[in-house]
DNA sequence: CGTCCGCTTGACTCAGATCAAACTTGGTGG
DNA sequence: CCACCAAGTTTGATCTGAGTCAAGCGGACG
């Protein structure tokens, strides 16, 4: 429920694609539009002085970009495709003049951000623990649903991986490891957490 | 000017200690305050079937926690004193009221969440950074202001290692290679970034 | 004056990255 | 239905760079 207010607009964008490196819109520009990406990936670049440049984000998925721009006048960030890409675009004014028009939406836009920011916390708390199977393991009890948790994968452990910050094979052997020690029972991308060991 | 309003209500709290140990709340309370650290350490356990438990965040300085907490019914996670340490707290139902009755305040709590947002992300980003002194440069350039870029850091660079993920031996080698290689014109905390090389 | 803590540097270790090769899966098109 | 290709998965061997332990310096503070 909460979320809906911004599908809803998305829901309606008019689809734009991008070549891999290709250009969505640049820092210093006027904040025209909100973007989502439907596939392929994004890169956002923060320019600094002397020429120098930091990744601020890597978009995929059907995660929305910049969002703090709704609130300032221009983009701070470039943002171009890294690979082939489509988007969904709608305009920053859409969703300001929603703001102003329904108090409420203030509050649901404000407890969005507010959930991504918890989840963002928990991601970046899991990057902190060392080991690559306890950190796997950190990741599927986060994500496990019901009794008993279990996890069924809609992608790929690959995914799973760049998520945590392993690589694939760092994150398969976790994978292996967990099993073989009863932590966990798997089925390709199924997952069972079991209560201790095993 | 967005975190006025966190801030005005924060500033007015009743400050509250606790000692190493003790607890804040707990996960399925209702949710009656919003709390800042002021000083020490605060870990947030989410936990699970089976008894298990993820920490969610560990908040110090001047932190948040729990904001999200305030578009719920009840805390999703525990809050203990990792250490000694003075928290902030104020009703939830003040700034529930607020945004009940003041139409801006939602779209300004939006603004500072979205803000918080765009912060972790790159945080998130700089930890795919493998090597320490990339990782590193990446931080120092990030935060760096003016022109030519500086920062005079306010605090140990300790605690930066924690935030960036690496331990203090390897941040201070990091320093002295950045500082080797030219990057970078250190004197104590004061950093200054150089343009390439030296 | 002594203690604590941040800083600094050195030596060693090891977990995860990297490189490599094979197998499986899934989808595409003929 | 099969040939084929791309991507994901799996396992092995090796290497490297950050973690760990250790030791010493210096400034802040009681």
């Amino acid at each position: 429920m909460i979320r809906i207010m911004f599908d809803e607009f998305f829901a309606t964008a008019k689809p734009m694609r991008r070549a891999a490196g290709q250009n969505v819109f640049r820092q210093g520009m006027p904040v025209t539009r909100l973007y989502r990406v439907t596939s392929g990936r994004v890169r956002l670049l923060r320019h600094l002085a002397e020429g120098t440049a930091v990744t601020v984000a890597l978009a995929e998925d059907g995660e929305t970009i910049a969002e703090a721009s709704l609130f300032t006048e221009r983009y701070h960030c470039d943002a171009f495709a890294e690979t082939a890409c489509e988007l969904a675009a709608i305009p920053a004014a859409a969703i300001r003049n929603r703001l102003a028009a329904d108090a409420r939406a203030g509050v649901q836009l404000a407890a969005l951000f507010a959930g991504q920011v918890r989840d963002l916390r928990a991601r970046l708390e899991m990057r902190n623990i060392r080991g690559a199977s306890e950190r796997l393991l950190a990741w599927l009890r986060y994500n496990a649903r019901g009794k008993p948790p279990q996890i069924a994968l809609q992608r790929s452990w690959r995914s799973v991986a760049s998520e945590i910050g392993l690589t694939p094979e760092a994150t398969y052997r976790a994978l292996t490891e967990l099993q073989r020690t009863g932590f966990i029972d798997r089925r390709a991308r199924s997952v069972t957490l079991r209560s201790g060991k095993g």
